[in-house]
Formats: C-alpha cells, sequence, structure tokens
RNA sequence: GGCCUGGUAGCUCAGUUGGUAGAGCAGAGGACUGAAAAUCCUUGUGUCGGUGGUUCAAUUCCGCCCCAGGCCA
C-alpha cells in the first residue's frame, strides 16, 4: 500500500480477524515491540459495563498499553461506523503525534472500511424518522415500503430485497431527509484515502473447525465468569430494551432471552455459541473481499514470532 | 423375561393410503455507506436402525433381530 506520490506518511498497522483469532494477544505484543498504542475497531467494546460478554481487554493491560475507544459510550446510547471515523482519525493524529504507531484491532468490519475509504456525507440517524418508518411498517410491510423506496429512490430499491429493513428504512430516511437519493449521493462520493502509511495485517483460521472450538470455549468461559450477571446488573443500571444495539450483541441478545425465560442454560449455550460462529464466518467474508491483506494463520502456535518477524523486516 | 412407544439430514422432528422424502435449527457460500457482534440473500441424497419375506416396486405392509425410553413382572 505505498503511496509514492504522497510526502512521507505516517505509519499505522492494521491488525484483522474473527472472533477468537488472537487479535488481542498478538496486539498487546505488537504495541510493547513497536511503541503502539492499540485503537479498537469493535463496535461491542464501545460500551461502558459491557465487560465479559464482550472479552474486553482487563485494567491492568489497559493500564500498561493506552487502549483507545474502549468504554467510550454507555449501554442505552448507539454508535455508529461514521462517529467511529471521526473518533479514530482523532484518536491516530493524537498518537502519532506523541510519536507512537497506532495499531488498529478489530472485527468491526464496516467501521475498518469506513475508516479507509471514508463514507458519503449523509445525515445521521434520525430516530423520530425511525419510529415513523417503523410504524408504517408495521401497519403495511416492509415490501409496501420498499415498493415506496422504488418511486423515490429506484437504483437503491433495485439493490436492496423486500426483505432488507433495515436498509430500506435507511435509505427512505436519507430520502425525506436529503430530498436526494442515496443512490446518487453514493456515487457523487469520492473515496478519501487514510493518510498513513497502512500495514494490513489479518488474522485468519486454516482450519474452521478449531476456530468453532475456541469459539465454543470462549463462550463457556464467558458464561463462567458470570455473563448472565453482568446482563442483569446491566439491567439494574441503565433503561435498556432489547432492540438497542449493545443488546443485540452476541451473547448479550442470548442472556436477554434467557432471563426473559425463554431459553435455558443449555439453549443459552448453545445459541449463544452458534451466534458467535455466524458472527465470525461473516467476518471471514469481508476479509476474503479485502486485497493486499498479509495474512498469518491465526492457529500457528508461533504466530506472535511471524507477526513480530514480519514486522520487523517490512520497517527497515 | 413380557407388553407398549420410538429409531428418517449434524440436532429436533414431519411425512410417504407401497412408486427411494421435507421443515426448523445448525453448517456452508454471498451481500454490506451513521444499528454492523446489526440486517438480508442463496444453499437440503440422507444405507428413512439391521436383516429376511410379500410385491413389478418396501423407508412405508409382515416376521425376526439390535438400540433407546416407559410400564408390568
Amino acid at each position: 500500500m505505498h503511496r509514492s506520490s504522497s510526502p512521507i506518511l505516517p505509519p499505522c498497522i492494521l491488525l484483522l480477524g474473527p472472533t477468537a483469532s488472537g487479535k488481542t494477544a498478538v496486539s498487546l505484543e505488537l504495541a510493547r515491540q513497536l511503541r503502539g498504542e492499540i485503537v479498537s475497531v469493535d463496535s461491542a467494546l464501545v460500551y461502558r459495563d459491557m465487560t465479559v460478554g464482550t472479552a474486553k481487554p482487563d485494567l491492568a493491560t489497559r493500564q500498561e498499553i493506552p487502549h483507545h475507544l474502549i468504554d467510550i459510550i454507555d449501554p442505552d446510547q448507539t454508535y455508529s461506523a461514521a462517529a467511529f471515523r471521526r473518533d479514530a482519525l482523532r484518536v491516530m493524529a493524537d498518537i502519532t503525534d506523541r510519536g507512537k504507531i497506532p495499531l488498529l484491532v478489530g472485527g468491526t468490519m464496516l467501521y475498518v472500511n469506513a475508516l479507509l475509504h471514508g463514507l458519503s456525507p449523509l445525515p445521521s440517524a434520525d430516530a423520530a424518522l425511525r419510529a415513523q418508518i417503523e410504524t408504517r411498517a408495521a401497519e403495511f410491510g416492509w415490501p409496501h415500503l420498499h415498493a415506496e423506496l422504488r418511486e423515490l429512490d429506484p437504483a437503491t430499491a433495485a439493490r436492496l430485497k423486500p426483505s432488507d429493513a433495515q436498509r430500506i428504512q435507511r435509505a427512505l430516511e436519507v430520502c425525506y431527509l436529503t430530498k436526494q437519493t442515496m443512490a446518487q449521493q453514493f456515487s457523487a462520493h469520492k473515496t478519501q484515502p487514510l493518510r498513513y502509511e497502512i500495514v494490513p495485517i489479518a488474522l485468519l483460521p486454516s482450519d474452521r473447525k478449531v476456530l468453532h472450538a475456541r469459539i465454543a470455549q470462549r463462550f463457556e468461559t464467558m458464561l463462567d465468569s458470570g455473563l448472565v450477571d453482568e446482563v442483569k446488573s446491566l439491567q439494574k443500571k441503565y433503561s435498556l430494551h432489547e432492540n438497542l444495539p449493545s443488546m443485540r450483541a452476541v451473547g448479550y441478545r442470548q442472556t436477554w432471552g434467557h432471563l426473559l425465560g425463554h431459553n435455558d442454560i443449555n439453549q443459552l449455550r448453545e445459541r449463544g455459541i452458534a451466534a458467535t460462529r455466524q458472527l465470525a464466518k461473516r467476518q471471514l467474508t469481508w476479509l476474503r473481499a479485502m486485497p493486499e491483506l498479509i495474512i498469518f494463520d491465526c492457529l500457528e502456535t508461533d504466530l506472535m514470532r511471524n507477526v513480530l518477524h514480519y514486522l520487523q523486516r517490512s520497517q527497515k
């Protein structure tokens, strides 16, 4: 990813991988060895008091190595790819000013894309408008709203399935708020490349079965470490409901259902593990579509050494 | 030991009045612009427990055997 036309760009390392691929351990070692600070690229780590279910790095390691974009909002608030881009760029500039290297670590690939290519200048979410669209969907059904979108923004409607509630809602929202189609605004937008010399690293499993075993074991550990109690105390501390993005996160959604009596502890375990596997699968789909990644097998025993070795060689 | 009920996709089960079978979940692949750990799309051949018999044809009917649950001894 050399950009020869630019003057010298500051370096930045991108460490991506599916859940349970071992990103955290590798990132800590890289931060120590390369004078880095970690910038989390993770839509769940942003929430305060969500610790067990997100496998959040503990306070001791966060004291040793600075971590950014973790614990920045309450679970009753919402975050977004645009907010991430804004926050990440600010934090990366600070790190660079301090003479350190930003180490972007995570598995939220939409955020990665937003950071690498930028987003079209669209309005942010409008809760009242969304509620209104939601109400109409409940009455007429999403296919009806899809038909409406076909009138307002035919190109986007053609791209979306009549069942894709979330995207139909967003496309309508953009139309109403801007009086322009989302399709026009997408095509008018030029990608805004990151002004960093990026080293994009991906940790991928050579054997999906082994990753699945790790995922199962990790979820067991979360249950043993008090995931259910964590959700109980979140419910006590905040005014939450099950449609909040925070409570739709893997593990939290299933635990919420368990506390409502919808599934027993065995079903919670089974569904939580399945949801995590499905998350990993979607993350792998993103990663396969990304060009120019430097790939390491996350199941390799000396993964850490391999990655470090690569980086030290490429530094020279 | 006797009787009853089951044994069908990785799991839970439907079904075939005899023409070799289908849902949900799981799995796999894909999409992805302010909710993304979200949302959505595509994808189902499996000795229908085994073995004999009846039949043009058996997973389906009959016999025996095996396995699992239950009841009675």
